[in-house]
DNA sequence: AAAAAAATCATACGATTGTCTTAGATTTTA
DNA sequence: TAAAATCTAAGACAATCGTATGATTTTTTT
């Protein structure tokens, strides 16, 4: 079992992933992944009961990918201060995507906390950002802050997902590298004493 | 003409004014607003053609609904600063819906940017930001910021869109209230000179 | 009060939605 | 190779979507 067969599964997967993000996951139909992959829209539901079992994958394949993002940022550097440097520059490595359709996870959260039958849970929803939150907070403790990491997590979380949702609507490229330089400087400077 | 028939208009308009924003514009049908009205779904058609109609007429709403605010903050004080500030309390008095589903033009506009057919303009997207920005832009203005007043109405806006967006994620009500007074305070520093 | 205009109602259209079933093909196991 | 499990294909399901129409009622105008 799962010797073979997962590699269409695999394929619904990675393009739901790309249209949830393109369209949004409601303006994204069954019709839609099966003309991106090919495969029947009917056959679906050998793979997956429900859109939301697609949602779910979906999520879990951002998790895991942002898990590689953060492994990188660790390998970059042992420098607690320069990994965040790193996590902050994220947005710029994919900034043609990201002017165009916004962060993954803020706008992929923002249409899912409207969902009024909340079987999709929030704690499904905010995976990732829980994610990133706990990767910070511990290249936080490292740095001493133990007090305020839960402030300063969110507040780096906050920044990051302001910038990058102005940066989206205006179509502001300048905007979002400033906006990172800025946060980058607020990092230096919250984090120095 | 005009006279009296457009109280169903309003009627519309209104509760799906409060759909849009509780449910997402993607996920409210004209079933929704009809149950929510009374008003038959097959008469929406002698108002508004389309539904996108319904959406133009939902943000020329809330475009009123922001100048009123804004002219509120005016009324309250003369000092620029100090209308800043005005500005930046307004999700606070808010709270409750912040909380739940984010911010009234932040959350549309991420959700109508993913639109393919971009029929509905990105000019009309953006008019409340527009708006915004343009009224921030009016107060620095007058505190001397000329130069700068671009960039600063933009960080503006992107440091409370942020907040808020983590707040309504967390549903984190103590960091909707940290990061309004830490907007505050930066306005403070930034202005000082 | 008669005619014209505006507003409301009830219904139905074709298209698309997500879901589900059934049958055939392929692969794996024994 | 036979049996069993896995996978694929194709189509149909009821429900709902946004849109549209034509008849009826209400309001306005003359």
């Amino acid at each position: 079992m799962g010797t073979k067969g997962s590699a269409n599964r695999q394929r619904i997967v990675h393009a739901a992933d790309q249209l949830f993000y393109s369209r949004g996951y409601n303006q994204t139909s069954f019709s839609d992944i099966s003309d991106e992959t090919g495969i029947p829209r009917g056959n679906f539901y050998y793979y997956f009961k429900t859109k939301e079992d697609i949602l779910a994958a979906v999520v879990d394949s951002r998790l895991s990918d942002f898990k590689e993002m953060l492994k990188t940022c660790e390998n970059e550097t042992s420098e607690p201060l320069q990994r965040l440097h790193a996590l902050t520059q994220f947005p710029l490595q994919r900034e043609a995507e990201v002017l165009k359709y916004g962060c993954p996870i803020g706008s992929l959260s923002s249409e899912l906390v409207k969902e009024q039958d909340t079987e999709i849970s929030q704690a499904r929803l905010t995976a990732v950002f829980d994610l990133l939150k706990a990767w910070i907070e511990t290249q936080l403790t490292i740095l001493g802050q133990d007090v305020r990491r839960d402030e300063i997590a969110k507040d780096l979380l906050a920044k990051m997902q302001g910038v990058i949702i102005i940066a989206n609507i205006y179509k502001d490229s300048h905007f979002l590298h400033r906006g990172i330089n800025d946060i980058q400087n607020w990092l230096n400077q919250t984090l120095s004493n």
